[in-house]
DNA sequence: CAGTTATATTTCCGTCAAGTTATGTAATGA
DNA sequence: TCATTACATAACTTGACGGAAATATAACTG
């Protein structure tokens, strides 16, 4: 119940959605037809994806449309954001002024 | 097996040994303390850290030195790039022009 | 060597996530 | 109204994960 956010796109299914409504919006019956999951599986996680607010819909006639909502993952971004240093090439220095063994 | 790197990361407690780890360098025992978890449980984080190449360990008689290898959560980054837009506020005018429908 | 410290591994258990099938609901169309 | 389409929800099964407890291993200490 309320999954963290990473839990959330631990999921491959999931994640595979979040990238195809990059390109557009689209109907469940499209998600269908790219995760090749049953529909039932794919409202599932559409309806965790929206519990998350990555995503949200709206109803043309039976067709259910789900839009991307990326500004949860800028969470993601700022837990990212302190480690960003130690693989960039540039500041190994300050990786290894941080730290002192080697391993 | 071999979980993917959300799933590693997925777990609240293995983000917090990282997050640790970032400061400096840690016994099984200081990572201990720091997650409330018994000796066993940190033990199997730990395992499951280094075999995502997360954390590398140095044996210091018998304490074990423990250290963050941050470089595979570039991976994350890359993940992560494409929706970065998303959530810029100078970029809303991007995101409208890629999709259309309103909620 | 015996005992202690520090950590890893094994075993077992409860829980929960993810999948499927079955069923419910809502809108369209003949 | 009846059938069909599109999707959501419910019920159920299964497998994996996370946890603790018990045990194993390895190194230091007296």
């Amino acid at each position: 119940m309320i999954p963290n956010l990473f839990e959330v796109l631990a999921e491959p299914n999931r994640r595979t959605i979040l990238d195809a409504l990059r390109a557009k919006d689209r109907t469940v019956g499209e998600l269908v037809a790219l995760t090749s999951l049953s529909q039932p599986g794919v409202s599932k996680h559409l309806r965790i994806l929206r519990e998350a607010g990555l995503v949200s819909s709206s109803k043309d006639a039976q067709k259910h449309l789900y839009r991307l909502r990326a500004e949860p993952l800028a969470d993601v971004d700022r837990w990212l954001a302190p480690y960003r240093p130690y693989w960039l090439d540039k500041l190994d220095a300050l990786e290894r002024h941080l730290n002192e063994e080697e391993s």
